[in-house]
DNA sequence: AATTAGCACTCGAACCCTCTGAGTGCCAAG
DNA sequence: CTTGGCACTCAGAGGGTTCGAGTGCTAATT
């Protein structure tokens, strides 16, 4: 129905509006921006039924109309067209991406200021999920006595280290004996299958007592445990001063406070990972109070996944304000996550 | 001269005034408060003195005084008496800091997280220069065809280690041949003296050919360089936001935007590290003016150094508003300093 | 049924004015 | 050197007014 169709538009041209001034929208204005082929007093009656629809909503009874988190919902879901980044915003990113060379970690950190920066909003990047990934190699390394540096590899070429202590008169032979046989029993099993119990079955047959064996076993495992830990790296907090929409301190305080936390912002995007539906290279957006961390309600988060190799993978997005420019943001995100996986695919060789 | 004493109280008293009350101390407050046995007339005479002299200031004319940058300074110098933290102060960060058990990197950072919150202002902590520090063994393990681990074991008991690509078809015996080598050429040697000249040199009368020895002598030479890489954590950004000195959130913005490039800062505490002249475990204080960093023209840095064996140390401290309680943030800072460096201590046995 | 012109109404933001009181500097006397 | 006294200053709070963008509603028009 062309009324209907209408609305529509309306409420697309009010958030339009409404991300670019950051002012409540009214009737004349929109005509005026927008060319509708109607008059205001139309308008006027399309925005009203699109408040009864709790699509939009006005701030107080003499000002326009801003989007409520339905109707950011809704444009997100069907009204929002994704534009192509300009060559020059790609080069950008490209070169910036590009200059660091060789470390996983490094690209990660790199890929999140640049992603904060080109968005300036804050970045948000995960270390891959691990948990599921193999322990391909396991080998404990004498460094001095008292001191082992437990190094494993893991499926996809991820490589993870800890430095444990040992018992002191513990030979290298012995280490190398340990370290060999656990290797052996361990070989393939996903990481967050190892427990303690796995480990202290898969030594038998040695002279070297028990008690030496359980320590050295037991730093093991907790080397083994703290290898799929999830970092999260935020960046580009500062940003969100810049922007109206924190002009007010509390907010700006609830919301740094919140972001400080970055546990707490890891655990959250890890739920939402775990509801996704959709495939890998889809996105995930939360709106405003859709988003269950305080002093998040007036944001929005947009995450996406990239690849570490076929089955690991990990987490990079954004956090803004919910009145932001979805369509760009998202492409900026689709290209940094596409440098990434590229990038990532040429470390691991 | 009593007189002269007189002003000093008098400076002391605005200066512990301001910092409590948050506001320009006027001569009838001050008497109110402090109980002096002169009149307030006689107080505004010392006030205009001490004016005269650059150690207070008047916001506006019919305001009270605030201590000048000169006046802080005078008061940390010569006025200021530490007192000692409390025994449930000296309880909540040991158990804090006790709390992480085994990594010394974690150790900075949870000390990092604990400073923050116990002086609710921003904290600082700069790992260990290592650049002096000598490499005791070098190990080069192989991972797969065409990756190798380098194994780094320095002074101290320190731990690093990079992956890195090598030709692929290189064996791990040839690998081993030129770990050996390398190992036993650079045994001691301060990794700041450490050149790709030297690494050149070590390998001598082997079968490799040039190429790939070239190679992975330059990769290792990557590893090495990269190990002395000095890393900054400042957690605690977002309490600045709740104190009174930056509810302009112009000042909170260019604050914020500042402490953002952690790499300034590390620069420059290492600049002033660099300039010190007291013992170890004094205090680098620096006030507002006196840090040449955009947008901090209003904080204090306070830092002192954490030791890592006899010769490696690092930076601990804590940026704050030059409004700060400056007796109080000493005691804090010493008291973790100390604790790290007993933790330390045990971590590397 | 949808659109439009017209109109009364609302209410936040901006502006201006006044008043208040803490604090000052200075002077003359103790 | 100290003190009481006094005229002066000025930021900030409070209160009132105006302005105008924007609304909803109604009645007329297509």
């Amino acid at each position: 129905m062309a009324a209907n169709d209408r609305k529509m538009q309306v409420l697309q041209a009010i958030v339009d509006d409404y991300v670019t001034t950051n002012e409540p929208v009214g009737s004349k204005a929109l005509i005026e921006r927008h060319k509708f082929p109607v008059s205001s007093a139309t308008l006027r009656n399309d925005m009203a039924e699109l408040e009864r629809m709790g699509l939009i909503e006005k701030p107080h009874t003499s000002a326009g109309r801003i989007p409520s988190d339905r109707g950011y919902r809704e444009y997100v879901d069907s009204l929002m067209k994704i534009d192509e980044l300009s060559m020059a915003e790609r080069e950008e990113i490209s070169k910036r991406i590009d200059e660091c060379v060789d470390e996983a970690g490094d690209l990660l950190k790199n890929a999140s200021s640049v992603l904060s920066e080109a968005t300036g909003m804050v970045s948000l990047v995960m270390t891959p999920r691990l948990a599921g990934s193999a322990l391909l190699q396991l080998k404990l390394l004498m460094i001095e006595p008292g001191k082992a540096l437990v190094v494993m590899v893991l499926s996809a070429g991820v490589v993870k280290d800890k430095v444990v202590r040992i018992p002191n008169f513990l030979t290298p032979e012995q280490l190398k004996e340990i370290s060999d046989s656990v290797e052996k029993s361990l070989n393939g099993k996903p990481l967050d299958e190892i427990t303690l119990i796995t480990l202290a079955t898969s030594v038998k047959e040695t002279k070297i007592p028990d008690t030496l064996l359980n320590q050295v076993l037991y730093e093991t495992y907790t080397a083994i445990k703290q290898a799929d830990r999830l970092d999260v790296f935020l960046e580009g907090e500062h940003n969100m001063l810049k922007l109206p929409d924190f002009s007010e301190l509390r907010r700006a305080q609830s919301l740094l406070g919140t972001l400080s936390h970055d546990g707490m912002v890891a655990g959250y995007v890890n739920e939402i990972e775990r509801e996704k539906t959709g495939g890998d290279d889809t996105y995930m957006i939360r709106i405003g109070q859709e988003i269950a961390l305080e002093g998040l309600e007036d944001c929005s988060f947009i995450t996406t996944t990239y690849k570490v190799g076929d089955t690991i993978s990990g987490n990079i997005g954004v956090i803004g304000p919910k009145r932001m420019d979805y369509s760009k943001v998202i492409s900026q995100i689709d290209f940094v996550r596409y440098k990434i996986n590229e990038k990532i695919k040429k470390i691991n060789g």
